[in-house]
Formats: C-alpha cells, sequence, structure tokens
DNA sequence: TCTGGGGTCCTAGGACCC
DNA sequence: TCTGGGGTCCTAGGACCC
C-alpha cells in the first residue's frame, strides 16, 4: 500500500499558521515580483480566482473581496514543509519527499485494517505540530494513491481528509468519477488528444489498448495506465542528486543595457555555484538565456540561448560568472527590452573526482576560497559575500509588497505573545 | 505599466565509430 | 542493376510535474 500526503494550500496554510485571524478567509500567494497567483485558500478558489492568474488582473477582485495577499516567502515555505516531513518520516523510513508539500508512504508490515486509524493519527499529529492541514489517500499504486487523495480533498465532510481505496469497486467507481484532464501524468496535451477520442475520465483510459497508449504517450504512459489498473509501475524512489540547477528570473522592468545584464547574469552564476557545492558537485556545462518579454506584442522579440562547455569542470562562483558574463557577451544584442535571463548548470561530476586537462585549469585557490564564502554567508545571512561584478548597492529589486516575516527562520521574526 | 521558477523523463534523428 | 550491420553519444523538442 502507498499514501499520499498532500498539503493542503501550501503556501497559503503556512501564512495562516502564523495569521490565525485570516482563518475563513480568502488568502493567495503571488509569484516572485508580486506576478502570479500561485497559491489559493479554499475561499479564494471560491472567488473563482485560477491557479496562475496574473495578480494586476486581480486586483478589483482583491480589493472587493477583502482578498489577503502575500508576497511568496520562500524561507517559511521550505522550513515549514522539513517540519510537516519529518513527522511524517517518523512514521516509516519508506518516504519520497515528491515536492515541497507532497509525499508517498509506502505503508508495509502494517496491519492492514487499521489503516485509516493510522493516517487520521498522522493528520492530527501533523496539524497539532505545525499547523498545517494535510490531506491523505492510500491505495495499492502510487497513481491510485494520487487519485484517493484527490478524493480526500474533495469530499472533506464525508472523508475527514482520508481516503482509502481499498476494494475493486471502489477503484472503479473512483477512476469513473475522476475526469481524465485530472489524471497525474496526464497534461493539457494528451488529455486533449483523449477526450477526441471520447476518453472521458480515468477509467476510459484504463480500458485503452497498450499499444495506442504507448505509441502516443511513450512507455511513460503505459506504466500510468498499468498503475491505475491496480498494477504497481510506479515505485518509491530514492533521493537523487540533481541533474540541473537553475537561477532564472523576470526582471521587475526592462533591461536594455549590457552592463545590468552583466551584473544579473554574475549574480545568478554565483547563486547556482552556491547550489552546485551544496550538492558536492562540479559542472561541465551550463546554458545561459535572455528573453524579451513575450506578452508585450508591440516590441521585437528576441530569446537567444547558448550551451557552454567548460574547459574543465567547476563549482567556483567566480569562475562561473566569468565564463557565463563572457557568454553573454556574444547573446547580446542592442535595442531589445530584456526581461527575463537566466542560467541553468548541467553535466555533473563528484567535485572530488575532477578530471584535469593538460592546458586549462581550474584555480586551486578558489576552493578554500569559496568554502569561507559559504561558511560567512551561512553565517551573516545570504550575500553577505558577493563578488565586485555584482550590484553591491543591489539589496533585492524584486516587487515583494506584501512580503511576511520569516517567522521560523529568522531570530529578530519571531512572534511575540502578549499575555493580558 | 503590471503575466513565476525549477525540475524530470522520453524519443527521434543525426553524427560518428568499428 | 547491385551499396551492411550494429552500436553509442548527443541534441532538440515535446510532454509532464509542483
Amino acid at each position: 500500500m502507498f499514501a499520499l500526503i498532500d498539503c493542503n494550500n501550501f503556501y497559503a496554510s503556512c501564512e495562516r499558521v502564523f495569521r490565525p485571524d485570516l482563518n475563513g478567509k480568502p488568502v493567495v500567494v503571488l509569484s516572485n515580483n508580486d506576478g502570479c497567483v500561485i497559491a489559493r485558500s479554499n475561499e479564494a478558489k471560491a472567488l473563482g480566482i485560477p491557479m496562475g492568474a496574473p495578480a494586476f488582473q486581480y486586483e478589483a477582485l482583491f480589493k472587493k473581496h477583502h482578498v489577503e495577499v502575500f508576497s511568496a516567502n520562500f524561507a517559511l515555505y521550505g522550513d515549514m514543509s522539513n517540519r510537516v516531513m519529518s513527522i511524517l518520516s517518523e512514521y516509516t523510513p519508506e518516504i519520497e519527499i515528491y515536492s515541497i508539500d507532497e509525499a508517498f508512504l509506502k505503508l508495509n508490515g502494517l496491519p492492514c485494517k487499521n489503516l485509516q486509524q493510522y493516517a487520521a493519527d498522522m493528520r492530527k499529529k501533523v496539524l497539532k505540530y505545525t499547523g498545517i492541514p494535510i490531506s491523505i489517500g492510500i491505495a495499492p499504486t502510487k497513481a491510485l494513491a494520487k487519485v484517493a487523495n484527490r478524493i480526500a480533498k474533495k469530499f472533506p465532510e464525508r472523508t475527514e481528509n482520508v481516503y482509502w481505496i481499498q476494494t475493486e469497486e471502489a477503484r472503479i467507481k473512483a477512476l469513473k468519477w475522476l475526469k481524465i484532464e485530472d489524471v497525474w501524468g496526464i497534461g493539457r496535451k494528451h488529455a486533449q488528444r483523449l477526450k477526441q477520442r471520447h476518453i472521458n475520465t480515468a477509467y476510459d483510459f484504463t480500458q485503452m489498448e497498450d499499444a495506442w497508449v504507448k505509441k502516443h504517450m511513450t512507455i511513460v504512459g503505459l506504466r500510468l495506465k498499468h498503475d491505475l489498473m491496480g498494477i504497481p509501475s510506479l515505485q518509491l524512489e530514492d533521493v537523487q542528486p540533481k541533474k540541473n540547477i537553475a537561477t532564472t528570473r523576470s526582471f521587475e522592468k526592462n533591461y536594455t543595457e549590457l552592463h545590468e545584464l552583466k551584473e544579473r547574469i554574475s549574480t545568478f552564476a554565483f547563486i547556482c555555484a552556491e547550489k552546485l557545492r551544496k550538492q558536492q558537485s562540479c559542472c561541465r556545462a551550463f546554458t545561459i538565456f535572455l528573453h524579451t518579454n513575450p506578452h508585450r506584442h508591440d516590441a521585437p522579440q528576441y530569446h537567444p540561448s547558448a550551451m557552454i562547455k567548460l574547459p574543465f569542470p567547476t563549482q567556483s562562483g567566480m569562475e562561473l560568472s566569468r565564463f557565463a558574463t563572457q557568454a553573454l557577451q556574444r547573446l547580446f544584442r542592442p535595442g531589445y527590452l530584456y526581461k527575463k535571463a537566466g542560467i541553468i548548470i548541467h553535466d555533473f561530476v563528484p567535485h572530488n573526482a575532477i578530471q584535469g586537462t593538460l592546458f586549462d585549469q581550474p584555480n586551486k585557490k578558489h576552493v578554500p576560497l569559496m568554502h569561507t564564502i559559504d561558511h560567512i554567508n551561512h553565517l551573516f545571512g545570504q550575500a553577505t559575500v558577493k563578488l565586485a561584478s555584482q550590484d553591491l548597492q543591489r539589496t533585492w529589486k524584486m516587487k515583494q509588497e506584501k512580503l511576511s516575516p520569516r517567522y521560523t527562520t529568522r531570530l529578530s521574526d519571531i512572534i511575540t505573545i502578549h499575555a493580558l
């Protein structure tokens, strides 16, 4: 048996933990730059605010219905996620943390009769210890646990946010209820194509021929089909080191000058290298890209990218920054309004297994230097030490007008309780 | 005026090797 | 007239997830 645990409206719930006055009120959380809605409380969903809605288009509605709006506070969400996951880990070592707000658990060797009670306890404990409400779906496969979770979330009165697909009848009933476009692993394109063939529910999908599914949806689609049929085809996955690490941002305004972009790219490269060192790897290549604003039809569009192979593997922020700004000079064309840029590093090798080359060598002095920088930044806060090519005046120009305190990760932001 | 960020996997086709 | 067989690696593009 698998369980899928999912935090309800996670980011919105995190904000509410420290603002209990917002319970029962509409809450939304915005993406970087306060751009799009990325989380909504149930009340906000009921107002018809869609996922991904551009904030500026909904300002009037926010005002009218007194929607509480927050800028994304990832320091808070990351820490709350760790708390939830650590509680779940107490229940079984067989856990796969699937995303910031979801985890699969394998429930082996447990008395099957009591799974419902077991899950209810888990839910109660997480709520009590963290303040985060969760939903739990239980089923014989991962894909079915996803389905069960959806039912648990959709019908809280009947399920108390725990649902177990326990019988074949329950499986079929659940699949007939679930619309094809809501199936985990079936996105917009596949849903569209399946509907044209009158496949409207998850159940219809399980009745299709393997050959068609394999041909049009690859082996991935076929595994999903079998998993939904109750034949376990998806396993619990171990945490794998990342294969790509990206730092990309939209800008608060349009950039037109090379030197402005250089500063941003240098910073992105520096941040990427820092993430890479945490994973104890070096990268052998990176991709850099620029983007004009695709929503503006009155300005010429330009979105170049380049993949650069490094002469030697590196995890040095200085080195990566140097290569990245060199690459930028080749991509940059004057006359465009740049709105976004980013760096994706890839092709990783373990940092202790670097193969040197005859002519190019990484600067060995960078290793202790970077280590020291990481240490200082850990002690005194992110970006205490930066490169001179970064903007030293810049604190953070991202639009974050509604940022909540970092209640759980910064001493000065801890809540104060006034006893009357 | 204002529209996010960070990931994964699979496949086909081309280049290249012996 | 007739032009092999079996591989690997890399890349771009497409699909999906949260």
